[in-house]
Order: structure tokens, then C-alpha cells, then sequence
RNA sequence: GGUGAGGUGGCUGAGUGGUCGAAAGCAGCGCUUUGCUAAAGCGCCGUACCCCAAAAGGGUACCGAGGGUUCGAAUCCCUCCCUCACCGCCA
């Protein structure tokens, strides 16, 4: 969320770093502005009733104490009380009103930002490693694991429907190293602490996060949509800390989770739904990090060579893209994304999404820290996969597959996955 | 799921219709006394929003959330959420 006092006094800076988004959104600030206008007119005024209600009231306490009559100043207030009510009513429809208009509005592209229309235009930050070499025919990872049977999407679609998958034996067994490495990785070598959260959560999580209201046709949620499975777990681990404030001396907050998470995936039927690049139930593991706003920059680079050391500890060969003011997400300023090569379907794959949202969260959450001179200011969020599972796996297998149709288990993950390679 | 007890400031904890944003204690900050430490004394010490060009200052709201009763609600009533205890069920 925006804050209503930028808005109010830089209105033209906030239209012109909304523009660069390409998507109209700087169209609102006109409505929210005359929206904060009223609603500043009608507090004022309520105000001024409730002062003078309270002023009045207190006089009939006294009068009455005295026993003096006080018929005609209880009249008076009671008049003002209707006043008020009907103050009262206008002034939360105001608020409703501008919070509502707030929640949809995106957050800021960082002015360094390359500003661009679509994912095409995203430029490429760096690149590590190289494209392995085969001698042989390059197998995708649908082959391989219809081969080495490491999947079967087809019971787990008979058993959940398309988009799912289940993995089976060396499969199972890789994903569940693959968790394990990343998630010591991290808290080990990275001081990230480990959290195991929740996958349920409340909806006002998933408005902290910005999953809602915007995109609430992506996600899974029942009870009237008062919970949703995570999409992510930002969702739990950043809200971890909603409504608190933190002592400065607590920041930087850096935590690790392994979570699943749930994807409708609304819109993309027929996309990529073959083999495990697309799903509606995928493991991830994730970074966060709660920062001073003086740091968020520095950490957000720190949170991606995190996520990167995952991939090169693999030896595999990826790319890091920036995304364009035209493509980075709704909530935030920066994001770099990391993409392992896949050689079976010779292109790039997302496994990794790091962003730093600056305080849009935050201040969605509540979620403060207090200075050494005891002022309450809101922190920056980051969060990065660290990595995201199916994907990494596919491209893995491809990436370590031998010309027998074997696969190799890269070294650093040998002790975690129990043998040397897939047969 | 049942029964009972509760949700008050960073924490503990008073307050059952008015002058209460809220006693007191602890923690924290500043000052004084003081070889050091300790102790004592004095003062300050919640959040959000509004008015004001800003500062100074003023104001309003907030005692889990939302409604209601009342001239007036932390206090009375209703609904919901949450916590704790015991019982039941259960991986």
C-alpha cells in the first residue's frame, strides 16, 4: 500500500512512477485524492461534534451531581448524537472507500528500474556457468522420468485432477533432498532461521502480502474465502510479524521456509501443462528478510546471491534477468529473477523470484519497528525463492542426465539424496 | 465438541456509568546526589488520525473486534474473534 501522504504531496512524482507500469494505474490517483480530501472534510467535522458532545456531557455530570436541571442541555446532545451517527456513517464509507482504492494500487518500480512494456524486455543482469554439452540425443525431463519412473502425473491427475504431481521413488526421493540441502544451505551457511509455518492462512495474510484483493482468483481459498492455502510461503513467514513493532536492534530478520505451495493457476489452462513446469501444488523453498530501509538494497542483492549459491552449488548454469517497470509484481519495487537452463526443453526456467517491496507490506501489515530515538517507522520486506522445486528438478536431471538415459546426482547433493546417481 | 474463566499501555496489574488515555509497580530515557558499582530523589515515557505552510500548539479516536443502550461507555447488553484451564475426541 501506497502511503496517502506521498500521494497527497507528490502526486505527480507517484503518477509518473506508475506509468512506467503500463497499466493505468496512475489514472487512480485523481479518484484517491478526492477521496482523501472528503475524508479529511468529514473528520474534521466529526471531530468537532464529538468535542463538543463530550464538553456538553461532561457538564451534565456535573449539573446532575448538583441537581440542578438539565433538560435542555441534554436535549442538545442528544441532537449532536444524531449529527455524529450520521458523521460517523460517512466518514467509514470514506475510509472504506480509500482503502479500498489503496489496496489496488501497485506499488513504485524503483527508479533504476528499466523501464519496459513486457517480459521481453527484461535485461539480463548476469549469467553463471555454461549450457552442458551432450554427445547424444537431449531427453526433457518427461522422458527421463517416464524412464527412471521419478514421476506419474497421470495417477496423481486421477487423483487430484491435471496440474498435479506425484512424485515416486528416486523421485521422491530426490525432491526430499533437495528440500534438505536448500534448507541447510541456508540456515546454516546463510544464518536464515528455519520456520516451519502454517500452510492455512487468514485472509488478512494474504492482504498483508498483496495476494488479495487483487489476485484472489489465483488462489485457493474456502470458508467463504476467510482462509486460503498459501501460494507461497511469504505469505505465512513475512505475516509472521504483523502488527508487531520490532526493536531496531532485531533487524535484519532473515528467515527460511520449505512450504508447498497452492496455485490455481487461473488463465493459464493448456499452458505448459505437460510434465512438472506448471502445477497447482509445488514444494518452494523461501527467503525472507525484514529490513531497515537504509539496508533493503544492499540485502536484497545478498538475498539473491543466496538463492543463486543453490544453483551454482549444483553446477547449474542459470541466468539472472531484472524485471522491467512493465513486469515486476504488483507489490514490488525491485525483483530479479533467477532462470536455471533446461537443456530437455532447451530454454530458460523461473526458479527463483527475489523482490524487495520495499514498505507496500508493511504498512498492508501493520508491521513496524521502533528507532533508537523511539520513533515507529515501517521496515522493508524482501523475499526470493530459494529455490522452487519442480523446476529446479527438471532442470537437473536434464542438465546431469547421461548418454545410458542414467542421471547423475551432483556431489553436494550425494549425502543428502543417499547414492551417486538415478538408474 | 462441552464446561468454566479471561482479553486494559513494552510488561505486570487497578479501575464496574461522568472530571479516565486510563492508578500503581517494573522496564526504558534524561537530570541530581555520588571514588566506582549500587541505591535514592526529581522529571519524561502508548498508537493512529485531524487542524495548522511548518514548528509550537490544539483536537479526536483507541481499554480484543463489531453493533446496541445512554445526555455520557474501559465499565451495562448482544454478536464475533482470540487466550487459558478442565473434560471429551484424536495423528
Amino acid at each position: 500500500m501506497l502511503d496517502i501522504r506521498l500521494i497527497r504531496e507528490k502526486p505527480d512524482f507517484v503518477r509518473s512512477r506508475l506509468a512506467t507500469r503500463g497499466s493505468g494505474e496512475e489514472q487512480k490517483i485523481d479518484e484517491v485524492l478526492a477521496v482523501d480530501a472528503e475524508r479529511r472534510k468529514l473528520e474534521t467535522a466529526l471531530q468537532q461534534f464529538n468535542a463538543d458532545r463530550k464538553r456538553l456531557s461532561k457538564e451534565v455530570g456535573v449539573a446532575r451531581s448538583r441537581g440542578d436541571d438539565c433538560a435542555e442541555v441534554e436535549e442538545r446532545v442528544r441532537k449532536i448524537g444524531d449529527e455524529i451517527a450520521e458523521l460517523v456513517r460517512q466518514t467509514a464509507a470514506a475510509e472504506e472507500q480509500q482503502r479500498d482504492l489503496l489496496l489496488n494500487i501497485p506499488n513504485l518500480p524503483h527508479p533504476g528500474a528499466p523501464v519496459g512494456k513486457t517480459a521481453a524486455e527484461n535485461p539480463v543482469v548476469r549469467t553463471w556457468g555454461e549450457k552442458p554439452r551432450f554427445s547424444g540425443p537431449v531427453l526433457d525431463h518427461i522422458a527421463l522420468g517416464a524412464k527412471l519412473q521419478l514421476f506419474d502425473t497421470e495417477r496423481a491427475t486421477k487423483l487430484s485432477g491435471s496440474g498435479f504431481i506425484c512424485f515416486t521413488g528416486a523421485g521422491a526421493r530426490l525432491e526430499r533432498a533437495l528440500i534438505q540441502f536448500m534448507l541447510d544451505l541456508h540456515s546454516r551457511e546463510h544464518g536464515y532461521l528455519e520456520v516451519s509455518p502454517p500452510f492455512l492462512v487468514r485472509r488478512d495474510c494474504m492482504i498483508g502480502t498483496t495476494q488479495l484483493p487483487k489476485f484472489e482468483e489465483d488462489m485457493y481459498g474456502f470458508e467463504d474465502g476467510a482462509m486460503f492455502l498459501a501460494p507461497t510461503a511469504e505469505v505465512p513467514v513475512t505475516n509472521l510479524h504483523r502488527e508487531e513493532i520490532l526493536a531496531a536492534s532485531e533487524l535484519p530478520k532473515k528467515y527460511v521456509a520449505y512450504t508447498p505451495c497452492f496455485r490455481r493457476e487461473a488463465g493459464s489452462a493448456g499452458r505448459e501443462t505437460r510434465g512438472i513446469i506448471r502445477v497447482h501444488q509445488f514444494d518452494k523453498v523461501e527467503l525472507v528478510r525484514i529490513t531497515r530501509p537504509e539496508d533493503s538494497y544492499a540485502e536484497h542483492e545478498a538475498l539473491t546471491a543466496d538463492a543463486e549459491r543453490v544453483l551454482q552449488s549444483l553446477g547449474l548454469h542459470y541466468r539472472v534477468i531484472e524485471l522491467c517497470t512493465g513486469d515486476v509484481g504488483f507489490g514490488s519495487a525491485k525483483t530479479y529473477d533467477l532462470e536455471v537452463w533446461s537443456p530437455g526443453q532447451n530454454t530458460y526456467l523461473e526458479v527463483s523470484s527475489c523482490s524487495n517491496f520495499e514498505d507496500f507490506q508493511a504498512r498492508r501489515m501493520n508491521l513496524r519497528f521502533k528507532e533508537a530515538e523511539g520513533k515507529n517507522r515501517f521496515p522493508h520486506t524482501l523475499n526470493g525463492s530459494g529455490t522452487a522445486l519442480p523446476r529446479l528438478f527438471a532442470a537437473l536431471v536434464e542438465a546431469y542426465q547421461q548418454a545410458d538415459g542414467s542421471v547423475r546426482v551432483p556431489e553436494k547433493l550425494q549425502a543428502y539424496f543417499g547414492a551417486k546417481e538415478i538408474r
